[in-house]
DNA sequence: TCCTGTTTTTGATAATTGTCAAATCGGCCC
DNA sequence: GGGCCGATTTGACAATTATCAAAAACAGGA
């Protein structure tokens, strides 16, 4: 929890007050390597802080599976569209490793908004940041070949190359495994 | 202002004092085509809402433009990056007609985020809305043909090809504009 | 209306990436 | 350690898209 309470800090600093009722609501789930934390179809109604491990969101699409993240520790988790408009799912959620979370239920989420002034602005915060980042990986990905791709993943994050497979990655670049492989070979 | 006001209900609704507040914070401008509202280097510091009008986003890169985003009548509008941070932008936004649309400052808005909670939930749940779509254009992006996403494009925001030249389009698309001249030709 | 500069189209060719199939590698269970 | 299954690599080929150059279409200003 110690970490999830550092990592809140640096979006924007809340009261004691608004911490305790935050911790009251948390709740530590652990997973096992490949469970799913979501299955697409049902709603996916909490939001998540990984502490520790790796998951990968991904769709079902013509029988083809597109990763579009990745998450490691100390990163919040969840299927935004599910979670924000309480629809069912489009996504999956895997754990790419043995992890552990914190989860918090929308109701209480909701709760501690209509509570706490301070938390809601939090998270807008921190879905301002979450959606910055989101845009920047967009705009990459129209304009850089496959190459330039996974060379600035190679140096922006070289962690997700030792604990992700290959077939995930390629999936995550818009690009086939065997052309990835390629792109491998030629450095 | 009506229109915005209607448009704001959508998302969520808020008391007549936070209106009042905000419709006193807002300002009217007016642009012609062509004409920037925002250029990169400087910092965008305006929220705004396009009551009538088009406008594009669009990165310069290695001496190519990038349109990422455009916009219509009844959207928000900002260089996100630039306004959420403070930093300057690294993106441009340029009128493709002429346009009338409202602002607020960030001073003005973190000031009524201050004063109404209900508010800052307001612009909260506006995030989420934008973020998930972003994310579908995203995923859309990721796993189609030049030609699916010029036919969802046709079919989901015909207006979009009458408004705005191909160029900028095919730059949307992620795609040359010959490219996006072949496929066109096709249908 | 004519001129001029920009946008769009067309053509030829090259580069990039995808597809399909087979071979190889690597981890895991017994 | 042997066998098996899935993941990765390799090869041959096809499809898609980019690039460069030139022609045609279009739009705005004089």
């Amino acid at each position: 929890m110690e970490s999830l309470l550092n990592h809140l800090k640096t979006y924007y600093p809340i009261s004691r007050e608004a911490i305790g009722a935050l911790a009251d609501c948390l709740q530590e789930k652990t997973y096992a390597k490949s469970d799913f934390l979501l299955k697409q179809g049902r709603v996916c109604d909490h939001f998540y802080f990984l502490q520790h491990g790796a998951l990968r969101g991904f769709y079902n699409i013509n029988d083809k599976e597109i990763t579009h993240w990745f998450a490691f520790e100390n990163t919040f988790v969840s299927s935004f569209h599910s979670f924000t408009t309480g629809q069912p799912s489009i996504e999956n959620i895997q754990f790419l490793e043995g992890s552990i979370l914190w989860a918090i239920s929308r109701k209480q989420l909701t709760g501690l908004f209509d509570q706490f002034h301070e938390i809601e602005r939090l998270v807008r915060i921190i879905y301002e940041r979450y959606y910055v980042r989101l845009e920047e990986r967009y705009v990459n990905a129209q304009f850089k070949t496959a190459a330039e791709l996974y060379n600035n993943l190679l140096e922006q994050s070289p962690h997700i190359l030792e604990r992700v497979p290959l077939g995930y990655i390629s999936s995550y670049l818009g690009i086939t495994p065997e052309t990835l492989s390629r792109i491998r070979k030629q450095r």
